[in-house]
RNA sequence: GCGCCCGUAGCUCAACCGGAUAGAGCAUCGGCCUUCUAAGCCGGUGGUUGCAGGUUCAAGUCCUGCCGGGCGUGCCA
């Protein structure tokens, strides 16, 4: 099924193709820039007339004439201003469209026209420490990117990219190691991951024979001592419990099947190396093997390697990347591999995918997009620290989160029982934090703050699952529920902005999986539960006579699939009361 | 030095391949609970979109140059 935008661009570029003789103009139809120029707006005719010299409200003119509007669904189409088009869409055509999604919910995001396999790297914490606050941003975006491409009718493959494989973990097993016997006590201290790696470091950096054990101990491991390959996978198994365990709270898909870890491409680093030398591409500089792709330059004009191995032999995140594209590409056969990735390894993927493309490891079909995120940032412009220097774990700020909801929700409603206050609080609380993350542009640095969140007032997750309850609340009392008919008027302009609105959701989520900003999704989601929220306070629905009653508690059980579905692919629940 | 990203209301952020009068939230001021959940709704205050040019019917958006910030820039990931 055609969404609303996608039925007046094809309608309203035939009508102009048609007028100014010009195959490839369009029409560059969106939403009205305000209410009262109608519905929908295109804006594309005075750039056409430009080019074939036509008078652009003329052209607008001969472009409304000759609409082929088959289906009926446009009321009004104006010229207006310099060559605006604007368009009022019909009542019946939005209840008839209202209402067949209603029918079949899931029709109200159909699944794209050419289903593609998509990798979704994201998370990818490193495993020698504990996850902290700057881990939730690509775990959270790629999570509900995963999410949107699947509900497109997509193959999704994640992939969480965990670091496991580097220097630092020699670091670790030689501290492990030094602790013998006592399991207990150790299962304990592995329990705070980020103070095993804090009393390693120092060790490291203060103990220059500890230092030398670490160094050993990543050898050792890395050709494959059994004793060390243990202590490792000891590690690595806490750690990753522990993700699991905030994966599992933050409601995040990836599971322990969706593991890439770096540890897994150890056998085929050599292999790259190989095959960069046979391509010709492999160059030996400063004593380190390097591919140069020629649109690189570092300091003076210089070309710049990408080093793809270590004058000791040792092979570098590039290299690990390499393999992993090839995978990509031809195992998993992908037609887009996003990297949900910290803004500051640009110049790092923009290299790996220059030099996969020249070895022939990245077909031309395969398309490769770092889904870049920009840094979480203190109140002093700094990346964010606590007093202590660490950063903020994401356990503790869940737990915050949830605590300051709890209190919330036990003042606004003393009446529930203890167990559904504690469900609501942590539905709640997780919901805020990563909508606070999701509804920002994900290109922006980010100031973290508790205030912000943790707030629950305004465009937050809390406002939008309040209008969640309120519908859920409307339909208990209801009855039947409001499944006995259909939408069948409009009377008030707040039923039909909410009807509008809602029908909008699948033009959304199109550009959200083309253009892969969440916060897209988050601002429209915000506009719906306001538009809901107007309606809500000025139509009467319970009390209404019958046939509006009817109406109007179906209109609200739209507004509710529209809402569900769409957090639903932020990654949040919906709760019946709050 | 070079490269990437950014600069919008007091604060945090929007603005859909350039579109009509730049929008929200927080804060602040005022109104709305004997009717469907006030985590809400309605209204007010608040802007030379860092500065200066340019491109065109139209610029927060594109180009050039400054100013300011963040990040990156050959053997960490």
């Amino acid at each position: 099924m055609e969404n609303c935008k996608e039925y007046l661009s094809r309608v309203l570029g035939a009508a102009l193709r048609g007028c100014c003789g010009l195959a490839d103009a369009e029409p560059n139809v969106i939403g009205a820039s305000r209410p009262e120029f109608g519905d929908y707006q295109a804006n594309g005719v005075m750039a056409a007339a430009g080019r074939c010299g036509r008078k652009p409200r003329e052209l607008a003119t001969a472009v409304v004439a000759a609409l082929a509007d088959r289906e009926g669904w446009i009321a009004s189409a104006e010229v207006a201003g310099p060559g605006f088009i604007n368009i009022r869409l019909d009542d019946r055509a939005l209840l008839a469209r209202g209402n067949e999604a209603l029918a079949q919910p899931r029709a109200l995001i159909p699944p794209a026209r050419k289903r593609q396999k998509v990798v979704v790297d994201h998370s990818s914490p490193n495993l020698a420490k504990e996850m902290h606050v700057g881990h939730i941003r690509g775990t959270v975006i790629g999570d509900c990117l995963s999410r949107v491409f699947e509900r497109l009718g997509h193959e999704v493959t994640r992939q969480n990219h965990v670091g496991d494989w580097g220097t630092q973990f020699g670091m670790l097993i030689a501290h492990l190691r030094g602790r013998g016997g006592d399991s207990g006590a150790l299962e304990a201290e592995l329990a705070d991951l980020e103070g095993f790696y804090r009393d390693a470091k120092n060790r490291f950096d203060s103990e220059p024979e500890f230092a030398a054990r670490a160094r050993a101990s990543v050898v050792k491991l890395q050709s494959g001592d059994p004793e060390y390959l243990a202590a490792w996978r000891r590690f690595i198994d806490e750690s990753l419990r522990h993700c699991q365990r905030i994966y599992q709270r933050l409601d995040v898909g990836l599971t322990l099947a969706d593991l890439d870890a770096e540890s897994r491409y150890n056998d085929d680093l050599a292999g790259i190396i190989r095959e960069l030398d046979e391509k010709g591409l492999l160059r030996e500089s400063e004593g380190a093997r390097c591919v140069f792709p020629p649109e690189f330059h570092g300091k003076d004009g210089e070309p710049l390697p990408v080093i793809v191995q270590k004058s000791d032999g040792g092979y570098l995140y590039s290299t690990t990347d390499l393999a992993a594209v090839k995978l990509r590409a031809f195992e998993l056969k992908a037609d887009r591999s996003l990297y949900v990735v910290d803004a500051r390894q640009s110049l790092h993927f923009q290299q790996v995918f220059a030099v996969a493309r020249m070895a022939g490891m990245a077909p031309e079909t395969l398309s490769l997009e770092h889904i870049a995120y920009g840094t979480i940032m203190g109140q002093d412009g700094k990346p964010y620290k606590t007093r202590t220097g660490d950063a903020v774990k994401l356990a503790d700020l869940l737990d915050e989160a949830v605590a300051r909801a709890l209190t919330l929700v036990t003042g606004k409603n003393p009446g529930l029982e203890e167990g559904e206050r504690r469900r609501i609080a942590e539905t709640v609380g997780i919901a805020a934090v990563k909508y606070a993350d999701l509804s920002k542009n994900r290109m922006s640095d980010y100031v973290f703050d508790w205030a912000t969140m943790l707030s629950f007032e305004g465009n937050t997750a809390p406002y939008l699952l309040y209008a969640c309850t309120r519908i859920k609340s409307l339909l208990r009392r209801s009855g039947d529920g409001g499944r006995s008919g259909g939408m069948a008027r409009l009377a008030a302009p707040e039923e039909r902005a909410l009807l509008l609105k809602a029908l909008q959701l699948p033009e959304v989520v199109d550009v959200v999986a083309r253009e892969c900003y969440p916060n897209l999704l988050c601002n429209y989601l915000f506009e719906l539960a306001g538009a809901f929220m107007r309606f809500y306070e000025s139509c009467p629905i319970l009390t209404a006579e019958a046939e509006t009653r009817d109406s109007r508690l179906a209109l609200a059980r739209l507004a509710e699939e529209a809402l569900e579905q769409g957090l639903g692919l932020l990654g949040i629940g919906t709760l019946e009361r709050m």
